[in-house]
DNA sequence: TACCAGGTCTGAC
DNA sequence: GTCAGACATGGT
């Protein structure tokens, strides 16, 4: 076992984890259990210092992971500086969060089952999806289930989906599962921007928010920007944003803040959903 | 009880 | 192209 340690003004791992780009972690003594695909890692901020440890052979998958190479503080100046109150205030308060660089089979199906839910009610689901089609695995005496292969999702019943809670996105999980294969993720791998983003809408259950965040979160596109209810009300009110329809709002938002902009989103979702009135 | 949550689809205009 | 209503579920 690996231990990566570094200074961390930019990262902390609580505001990382818990605004709302990942449902695969648990508070576990003094830090958290992160998994990801068939990994897992202990993640842990005490005092101001970050570091996470992992198998020998995931250190390299974890320090991409967290997109260690990117220069955090630069962006969290440029926040700072906008010129835009609320995100000034955003961005001095989540100056910890990080976009993690996730799966993305795996956040194609994690926010396909994201609309119109909430975030505890989304890594319910989640959790079950891995207790039941996942493998077993351990992890510094932590057991953890793994995220399931593709092929075992697309192999599962609508039924058993329905059964753990997916609602009517149940039948929206099984179409996705029938079309995501390994080859099918590399060649959106190789996509441009724009066309990553045609692809997925043509998915069944992907509109354009999720799109947005499978962009973001999955492929590392920075100029995304989703519009929830959340940043739907921070345009309204912080903004002073007369655009209608969310779809206008995230164009403005990507003119305005250009690849700064999923950056720029998470610190507004994550001080407007969880640190405003701490 | 009614409303809400990291929305999307459908059918009517 | 725009817009209301429906859609499962569990928490408040």
């Amino acid at each position: 076992m690996k231990e990566i340690v570094f200074p961390s003004k930019y990262f902390n791992a609580r505001d990382t984890l818990e605004c709302g780009q990942i449902f695969r972690f648990n508070a576990v003594s003094g830090g958290y259990l992160v998994k990801s695909r068939d990994k897992a890692c202990f993640l842990k901020t005490i005092d101001g210092v970050t570091a996470f440890s992992c198998e020998d052979g995931d250190v390299d998958y974890f320090k991409r992971y967290f997109d260690l190479e990117t220069d955090y503080e630069g962006i969290n100046e440029r926040a700072k500086n906008s010129g835009f109150e609320i995100l000034a205030k955003a961005a001095q308060a989540a100056e910890g969060v990080r976009i993690l660089k996730q799966d993305e089979a795996e956040t194609c199906f994690s926010f396909l089952i994201s609309q119109n839910n909430n975030i505890p009610r989304i890594k319910g689901i989640i959790e079950k999806l891995c207790d039941g089609l996942g493998k077993k695995r351990e992890f510094c005496g932590m057991e953890y289930m793994t995220f399931p292969k593709t092929e075992d999702l697309k192999n599962a019943d609508v039924d058993f989906y329905k059964s753990i809670g997916m609602g009517y996105r149940a039948e929206f999980f099984k179409g996705l599962a029938q079309i995501i294969t390994d080859d099918y993720i590399a060649e959106l791998r190789k996509t441009s921007g724009a066309e990553l983003k045609k692809r997925l809408l043509s998915v069944r259950g992907i509109g354009d928010k999720v799109a947005d965040c499978i962009r973001l979160f999955g492929f590392h596109k920075t100029d995304s920007f989703p519009v929830d209810v959340w940043i739907e009300k921070i345009y309204a009110e912080d903004f002073g944003g007369k655009l209608l329809g969310r779809e206008k709002i995230s164009e403005y938002f990507v003119k305005t803040f250009g690849f700064d902009s999923g950056f720029f989103q998470q610190y507004l979702f994550h001080y407007k959903r969880n640190l405003q009135n701490d």
